[in-house]
This record gives C-alpha cells, sequence and structure tokens, in this order.
RNA sequence: GGGCAGGUAGCUCAGUCGGUAGAGCAAUGGACUGAAAAUCCAUGUGUCGGGGGUUCAAUUCCCUCCCUGCCCA
C-alpha cells in the first residue's frame, strides 16, 4: 500500500503555516516546510518563519538549518524532504508538507533528475554571458540543442544556461533527460492549494508587510548588512530583503521600500497562483473572509480520513 | 467675487496645427526540472469633466457650467 504524504501548497499569505500546523496537531505528526527560504537561519521576520512558539508545539524540519551562503536547491530539498518523510512514515505518522516553493513541491512529486550543477561550468557560463550577451550564450543553446532552445527565449538567461550546463555536463539535450526520467517511489500525495478572493489576498500581504516592519525587519535587515551580506548572494535575492538594503543604503526612503515590498509580494504571490493552478493535482480549498483557517483545516482532516 | 493653470486608462502624465488617443506604473494572463521569494514573456476602448455652438467631422476651436490647485481681493 502506498504511504500518504498530505501537502499544503498556496500563495505567500495564505495560511498554510497555521493550516498545517493544526493538522499537524490533530494527526499528531510533524511538518516538512517546502519553501526556498525559510531554510535559512538569520531569515526570520522577513520570511514569515513561523515563530518559537509555532516551532515548539509541532516539530519542523528542513526550515532555519542553513547559513545564508550555503547553497540549495530543489534537489537537495526532495532528498531531504523524502529521507524524512520515510522516517516519519516508520513512525507510523502522515507527514504533513507545506510550503510555497512550487518547484520543491514538484520535485517532491515527480522527482528530479540528476544533473547536480556544476560551479566550474556555471563560471564558465557567467563568463560568456558578461562578455558576449544573452544573444551569445542562446545561439550556443539552439546549435547543440534546438529543441530546448526553443521552448525557451534569450532573455531568459537562467533556463538558458541551465540547458547548457546540462548538455556540457551530459551530452545530452534537457528535454530528453526530463521526458527520460521516472521516478519510483511508494507515495500517495494528498495535495492541497488555499485559494482565496484576490483582493482579500492582497490585504493580507499588505498587513503582513505592515507587521514584518512593526516586528523589526528593517533591524533584521541592518543585521545583516552589517555583516557585509547583499542581496548579491542568493538567499538575500528576496522580497522584502532586497528592497530594505535598498533603503539601508539610502538609495530610496523608507516609505517606498514598503511600497515596493508590498508590490513584489504581490508580484509573488501572482506567479505561485499561475503555478499552483496549472498542476491540476492541487485541489482547491477555497477561503474567504468567512472561513477560518481552522476549518479548512478541519475540512482537509476529514477528506484525508475518507480516504 | 476676480485672475491664472489644470480636468485624457485604476494612478502619474503625454498627445492630436480638427479625422474618436499612448507611455510609465498598477492590474491581468502565461512560461518555468538542480538559483524558483529566482528568471522571463504577453495584454492598453478610455462617455479625452457636463452641456451647447462652429464644422462633412470636435477629445482638439468657440461659449457656458461644474470640479481641483495656486494667486489677488
Amino acid at each position: 500500500m502506498q504511504k500518504r504524504v498530505i501537502i499544503i501548497a498556496g500563495a505567500t499569505c495564505s495560511g498554510k503555516t497555521s493550516v498545517a500546523l493544526s493538522l499537524a496537531k490533530q494527526l499528531g505528526t510533524e511538518i516538512i516546510s517546502a519553501d526556498s527560504r525559510q531554510v535559512y537561519r538569520h531569515l526570520d521576520i522577513g520570511t514569515a518563519k513561523p515563530d518559537k512558539q509555532t516551532l515548539s508545539e509541532i516539530r519542523h524540519h528542513l526550515i532555519d538549518f542553513l547559513e545564508l551562503t550555503e547553497v540549495y536547491d530543489a534537489s537537495r530539498f526532495e532528498n531531504g524532504a523524502l529521507e524524512i518523510i520515510r522516517d516519519l512514515h516508520a513512525q507510523d505518522k502522515i507527514p504533513v508538507v507545506a510550503g510555497g516553493t512550487g518547484l520543491y513541491l514538484k520535485a517532491l512529486m515527480d522527482g528530479i533528475f540528476d544533473v547536480p550543477s556544476d560551479e566550474e561550468i556555471r563560471g564558465e557560463l557567467f563568463t560568456i554571458l558578461h562578455e558576449h550577451g544573452k544573444e551569445y550564450l542562446y545561439a550556443q543553446l539552439r546549435s547543440v540543442d534546438p529543441v530546448s532552445a526553443g521552448s525557451m527565449l534569450p532573455q531568459n538567461w537562467k533556463r538558458v544556461m541551465r540547458a547548457l550546463e546540462v548538455f556540457k555536463m551530459t551530452g545530452k539535450p534537457i528535454h530528453e533527460l526530463q521526458k527520460g526520467y521516472q521516478r519510483d517511489i511508494d507515495l500517495e500525495f494528498l495535495s492541497f492549494q488555499l485559494v482565496w478572493p484576490r483582493d482579500i489576498l492582497y490585504e493580507l500581504i499588505d498587513n503582513r508587510v505592515d507587521s514584518m516592519m512593526a516586528l523589526g525587519l528593517e533591524d533584521e535587515v541592518r543585521t545583516l548588512a552589517a555583516q557585509g551580506l547583499t542581496p548579491e548572494i542568493n538567499a538575500l535575492n528576496t522580497v522584502g530583503y532586497k528592497e530594505m538594503f535598498e533603503y539601508i543604503s539610502g538609495s530610496i526612503s523608507q516609505e517606498e521600500a514598503i511600497r515596493l515590498v508590498k508590490r513584489n509580494t504581490r508580484h509573488y504571490a501572482k506567479r505561485q497562483l499561475t503555478w499552483f493552478r496549472k498542476d491540476k493535482r492541487f485541489e482547491e480549498v477555497l477561503l474567504n473572509a468567512a472561513i477560518d483557517l481552522d476549518s479548512a483545516a478541519q475540512k482537509i482532516f476529514e477528506k484525508v480520513n475518507k480516504e
């Protein structure tokens, strides 16, 4: 029999943390976070990491365990999560995965072909990008892997770069590896996404940004800046941080920074919605002002029990 | 009360020497298998403040009214 894993997805601010918490309490289990930024230590307020109280009530995994300079990716997430899932299943617990990083959840559900990124090759590609530009990089990909190149645009240099990297390492086009990859796994995923009316979600976002400021986001970022860290490192190329860095360096006002954090968070939420909407495996749990998160959690609990 | 400057997309504004209009931002839709809170793509019909006049034709010119801002009383 397949072992079950519950996934709670949704846009930022949709209440995943709280739903996952009450679900985990009812099920007597633990939570695995699927969030590419909450993995880092020192990013607390700006990533809306669950507070100490919450973390002490229910054990959370894959959260708050990396230094900012460490590199993390979808594959590491997949392997880390699978390990914890095995562990929890061994204790007869149904793992609850909660998070908004679509790619990580996809890696967990479908697996991801095993071609790690290579620092040296990536460095070379960066040099090409800086010296010759995106078009040149794209032309290189087109000459070795026209099919993959056809599915991307020169402007999207990150995707072009990865496709080239994969080709250089394996001699195979990335689209073939994708198509050919299949992972045998004995898990059944029960996936849900929390969906709010758009205007309410945006209000929740505005309110959360205001409360982040009240909680001391500025100090959190100042502490990082004082250590010489900048949004150059990926962990800090993050909504809520990059804008505050600009404010701290004096290039924009605090008011403007707050405005931009709110706007960029909305943009981010929108991208998440696009991602999860497309993946029909995520059952929609509709929310509105009249439905509290506990009853949403209850609904999910009942569905899980029925199956 | 008088003078001046304005009233054009959700916002800030441009423009039409008369042929029903376009930028930025916002917003919306989308792509995305090892950086993904990243990276990238697409989408602009709106009584051109109301009414009247001139004209084949008015958002554009004229009159009038309303509204906003500034200045003078």
